[in-house]
DNA sequence: CAGTGGTCTAGACCACACT
DNA sequence: GTGTGGTCTAGACCACTGC
C-alpha cells in the first residue's frame, strides 16, 4: 500500500493509508463481495491480504461502523449492517407515539394505495439524479400505528433498479421496506436527508388518513443514499402529529 | 489506573482504562478547570498525569472530540468546544432558507418580547427537573432571517443558574445565545432533544410572526442538556416553513 | 526549530462466543 | 481451546503550527 505522490501543484492529497483501506472495504460493499447480514473476513485476514497491520485495519472497519455500514460483535466478528436486523429496525422512521399512549413500535399496517411504473418529472429526476422521462417506479402507501393512519406515503425510485417491484410484494413483505430493498433489488440505503414542513393537507390526503382538512401535517420529504452517495429514493410523507412527534436529537 | 474490583453478584462493571481516563476528563470539563474555548493539556501531559500511555489518552479523546465536547486541531493542540465558533454557530438551529431564496446564515435580527423571572409550572418543572413553583428564567423573542420573522420562541432556563439574565442582554449580544450562556453563566450546552409537530398558531402567535392565522406552523420542543445530562434549558419554538424548512440528516 | 496532534506498527493480554 | 473483536502499551515517523 503505497502513498499517493504528492503533486507540485497545490493538492495536499495526503490520503492516510487507513483511509485507503476503508476505501477498498467500501469497494467490497458496493460490489457485492459481502452482503447486508453477511460476515466480512476478521481483521488479521484483511491485514493479510491489504498488507498493512491490524491497527490500520481496525481504524478503517471503525469509521465504517461509526457510519453504520458494518457492525462489530465481540468474539463472533463483523457484519455488514442490515436493515433487516431487530435492533436497528426503521431506523430512518423518527415518528414515536405521544407519551401516555401505549403504542407498539414500527407500522403494524401498510395499506398500499397503488404502486406502477411511470415517467420521472422534472423534479423527481432531480432529486433523483435521472433524466426527466426516465422510468421510475411510484407507489403511495399509508401506514398506521395501531389501527390509526399515521402516516402517508409517496415514494419514487429508480426503474432501472428497481424493475419488478410490485404492490403485492410491497405490501406482503414482513418487515422494514428497506429491508425488502436489500433483498429483492440488492439496495442499500445508507443515509438520508429530509426537510420537513408543516402544511394543510388537500382533501385527498385529509381523506386517506381519516382527518378533517384543517389537521395540520407534518410533511417529510426524505432523499435516501445508497453507497457513494448515490441518491436511490425520494420519498414524500405526511405525517399525523396530533398523536404522534417526530423526534430528533441534536450533537 | 486500577480496575473496578469484580462484584461476585452479577455486574460485569468492566469499564476500560480510556473511559476512566474520558471521565477524568470530563470532570475537568464540569468543574470548569477548562473552559469553553481553551486549551486543554496535551495528550502527553494528560498521559503523564493519568499514568497511563499515550493511545489511551487519545482513545478518550477522541470519544469527546466525537460527542462535540472537544475539538482537536492538528499542531496547535484540543480545545474546548464552544458555540461561540464561527464554523459550529448555530448548531442546533435546523431551520433553512428554501433553495433559490439568497439569505444570510443564523438569525439577522431578534427581537426580545419579554424576559422575566417567574415560578416553574407543572411542565416546566417536570422538562426541567425542577419542583412546581422553583424560580425560573422565561423568555420570549422573534427572530429573524432577512428582516422576515422566521422563529417565535419561548425559552425557561432555571432560575438559580441564570439569576441576572436580562433582555437588553439577550438582545445586546453579539452571536449564538448559547455562547453567551457560556461567557455569562458558565453553562455549556452539550446536546438537546427536538419532539416536532404541525400546529396551527393562535391569533397573539401569528401577529407576532406577521402571518395569517392559516399558516401551518413547525412546533419545535427543545429540551438542551449540559454535561451529565442534566436538562438546563426548555425552549418551544415556532418555525416558518412557507419559506424556510427543517433539515436533518439520518445516519 | 520544538511541540502538537495524526498515522502506523508490533506485540501482549483481556472479554466474549462457539464448539 | 480456538478465534474473534477490544484494550493497552511503546516507539517510530509524518503533517501541521508557530516561534
Amino acid at each position: 500500500m503505497s502513498r499517493p505522490p504528492a503533486t507540485a501543484i497545490d493538492t495536499p492529497a495526503f490520503s492516510p493509508l487507513y483511509l485507503q483501506i476503508k476505501g477498498l472495504i467500501l469497494q467490497g460493499l458496493q460490489s457485492g463481495e459481502w452482503k447486508p447480514g453477511e460476515l466480512i473476513p476478521s481483521e488479521m485476514e484483511l491485514a493479510a491480504r491489504f498488507r498493512v497491520s491490524q491497527g490500520t485495519v481496525r481504524k478503517a472497519i471503525d469509521e465504517l461502523a461509526g457510519e453504520n455500514l458494518l457492525m462489530r460483535r465481540q468474539g463472533k466478528g463483523t457484519f455488514v449492517s442490515t436493515h433487516a436486523e431487530r435492533q436497528v429496525q426503521y431506523r430512518f422512521l423518527r415518528l414515536r407515539p405521544d407519551e401516555g399512549s401505549e403504542q407498539a413500535e414500527g407500522p403494524a399496517q401498510r395499506q398500499i394505495i397503488e404502486c406502477r411504473r411511470l415517467r420521472a418529472s422534472a423534479e423527481v429526476a432531480r432529486a433523483l439524479s435521472l433524466r426527466t422521462g426516465d422510468a421510475v417506479m411510484h407507489a403511495r402507501r399509508v401506514l398506521s400505528f395501531a389501527k390509526t393512519p399515521a402516516i402517508l406515503e409517496d415514494i419514487w425510485l429508480p426503474g432501472q433498479a428497481f424493475k419488478g417491484l410490485t404492490a403485492e410484494r410491497m405490501s406482503g413483505y414482513n418487515g422494514p421496506t428497506y429491508a425488502m430493498f436489500e433483498e429483492d433489488f440488492g439496495v442499500r440505503m445508507v443515509r438520508a436527508d429530509e426537510k420537513l414542513r408543516a402544511v394543510t393537507p388537500n382533501e385527498e390526503q385529509a381523506r386517506l388518513l381519516g382527518i378533517s382538512g384543517c389537521t395540520p401535517l407534518l410533511s417529510v420529504e426524505r432523499i435516501a443514499y445508497t453507497y457513494n452517495d448515490v441518491p436511490m429514493e425520494l420519498r414524500r410523507g405526511l405525517y399525523r402529529t396530533d398523536t404522534h412527534h417526530y423526534r430528533n436529537t441534536l450533537n
